[in-house]
DNA sequence: ATGAAAGCGCTAACAA
DNA sequence: TTGTTAGCGCTTTCAT
């Protein structure tokens, strides 16, 4: 017991009047600013060391501008692309002296935009967002005009001109829907969680530049070059719950979608879906085949062993901290490039009664 | 393009001059606090709406001493137990008006103090914390004297006296272990993560009133109750790399200890565990058995699926969250209890050669 | 109900 | 190098 009957926190003025010192040389020397004299700065850092003086970052942060925080917003943090984006993130951003301020939105477009503003208001120095919405700017846009860097993870947003860290994953959909196709599937379903304003997909569907655009985008082209007809009607987006996602396979499984084959866009998907494919007494490969986005350990111990198109998240993670850091320091971000591949395990096989 | 040659923020100021009424008006109708006329009121609330405020939260925070935030420090956000139980926490915090600060120390003692101080520095409103060390409490001690509420996640620390929110998991363990004796195990090694002092497991070790140490006891309970010793030295605690994790399956496994179960204190464990043992070309649950804490939907796709201790994990992060709010708003904590729960389901079986 | 003025704890100009 | 004086944008006395 000492001196701490009120709980008052010692400020700069304290150790400036311990140290016998003026409260701006006491600042100067407390943070590393300045010129202070090294008789000063070691009498301040012995009486700060003495009072326990903690520097309140709040106000620092007031007069300085910069919070030292870094917004991240992203839709499903229990997913594990982003709890992994996340691990990534935080380690890059900790040693770079930046703390992380997490928002979880539930991949809901209200509350992306109410986390930016909030983060706004924070004045947290940069954002990094996992946008719900590709075609849905404007709170983006307000960021940008702001003057405060913001990256993109995972998905571009149309009409936003900022850094995007995302994974190319146009070659590595094409080289998926051809071992498909290779195997005699061509009733291909393709389940995401993304969000649109239409359900279904249809030719020129606007989807820009996200991952499940190109995704798409390679399944046609593989399906083009086998001269076969992609299945559009077996295309579903915004699937959101889990009891979503297995009425969808059950669905598409039936008459008449009469799926052969399954691509789960994410690791949550699958789970759902390989539940109910489970439930539905059907058996992978053989009356079934099965493609997931993201690898994940488990999926190896699975029977069978997933083929599944393998993303480097935690290096996607580093990399739009990485490029963040850069923008805050007044640098560009670096150019940086991800490829998808494909990692062919047990899970396709010729459907039940392949096609001539 | 109107107004904005040069970016500086509207503030108070600004918008008290286009509402022609005092900067203290402004901010008592802006900040809903005070007295205000509803006259002048609408004229501030349009004034503001006009030029675009918005608040600094910064200087708000810096004089009402409360930043609406609370810090949340963990060992490892990529770990699902806890990316779940941070989605519980952000679902929780979210609506009560509070943000989240999210620090990963990598389970690592050191970088835990920093975390604390990090957030003690940036005046967060809150701790939630789910320590490293359960005999390490300085830094913990601390902030308590500081006035701010802390809330342990999942491990109690020493001599700490703060609402901690975790499951029982005594009673299940006992369950689990009950179970593999009667499948003829007695062999049964335990693996955790768990950072003590001394790598060795020996009877009477202080754990204290960790989620490890309760399991161990109902393990040891459920051997006394069979008449049988417990195998003391098949438990393996500070399991920290993918790497170091399979070492250790691997020398469990072989003479002179020659397990015959395995039981993995969490999913990563389990993961590298169960790897480990595919490569043995073992297989479970014919060699060997396995019980996983957590549960997780991948452990039902596995072959066979798993037998696990379930905990009610997004439970425990509201929970933890709700005592947090609780207690910001000057109440107690609510009393909340969380039982564990044994899941067989089919990864244990007889030994090989089982004893008589 | 309103306004003037004094802070919150710190940094930034400016002199000395 | 040091100290003095203003602020940062907001809330909070304290009068009126």
């Amino acid at each position: 017991m000492s001196t701490n009957s009120i709980r008052r926190e010692t400020t700069v003025a304290d150790v400036a009047a311990v140290a016998k010192v003026s409260k701006a040389q006491t600042a100067r020397a407390l943070g590393g600013y300045g010129a202070v004299s090294s008789d000063v700065r070691s009498r301040v850092l012995e009486a700060a060391e003495q009072l326990g003086y903690r520097p309140n970052m709040l106000a620092r942060s007031m007069n300085t501008g910069r919070s030292h925080t870094i917004g991240v917003v992203v839709g499903d943090i229990q997913n594990p692309y982003f709890s992994l984006a996340m691990r990534a993130i935080s380690d890059t951003a900790q040693p770079a002296g930046y703390d992380v301020l997490l928002i979880n939105t539930g991949e809901d477009a209200p509350a992306e935009r109410e986390a930016v503003r909030v983060l706004q208001d924070k004045r947290v120095d940069g954002f990094i967002i996992a946008p719900v919405l590709s075609d849905d700017n404007a709170h983006l846009q307000a960021v940008v005009d702001s003057g405060r860097p913001l990256v993109l993870l995972d998905r571009a947003v149309e009409g936003l001109d900022v850094d995007v860290i995302a994974t190319a994953s146009e070659q590595a959909s094409f080289e998926a829907a051809q071992l498909l196709l290779e195997n005699g599937h061509e009733r291909v379903a393709y389940i995401s969680t993304l969000r649109t304003r239409s359900n279904r997909y249809e030719d020129g569907f606007a989807l820009g530049s996200t991952p499940v655009a190109q995704r798409l985008g390679g399944m046609r082209r593989a399906f083009k070059e086998a001269g076969k007809e992609f299945p559009s009607s077996l295309v579903r987006l915004n699937a959101g719950t889990d009891e979503n996602i297995r009425q969808t396979v059950r669905e598409l499984l039936a008459p008449p979608f009469d799926a052969t084959a399954i691509m789960a866009s994410d690791s949550v998907i699958a789970l759902s879906a390989l539940e109910e494919i489970a439930n539905a007494g059907l058996n992978i490969p053989t009356d079934l085949s099965f493609v997931m986005f993201d690898d994940l350990p488990w999926t190896r111990l699975v029977t069978p062993p997933l083929t599944v198109v393998s993303q480097p998240v935690y290096e996607l993670g580093v990399a739009v901290a990485t490029a963040l850091i850069r923008r805050l320091r007044g640098g560009k971000a670096p150019e940086t490039t991800f490829e998808a591949k494909l990692i062919n395990r047990g899970s396709v096989a010729a459907p039940p009664t392949p096609k001539p």
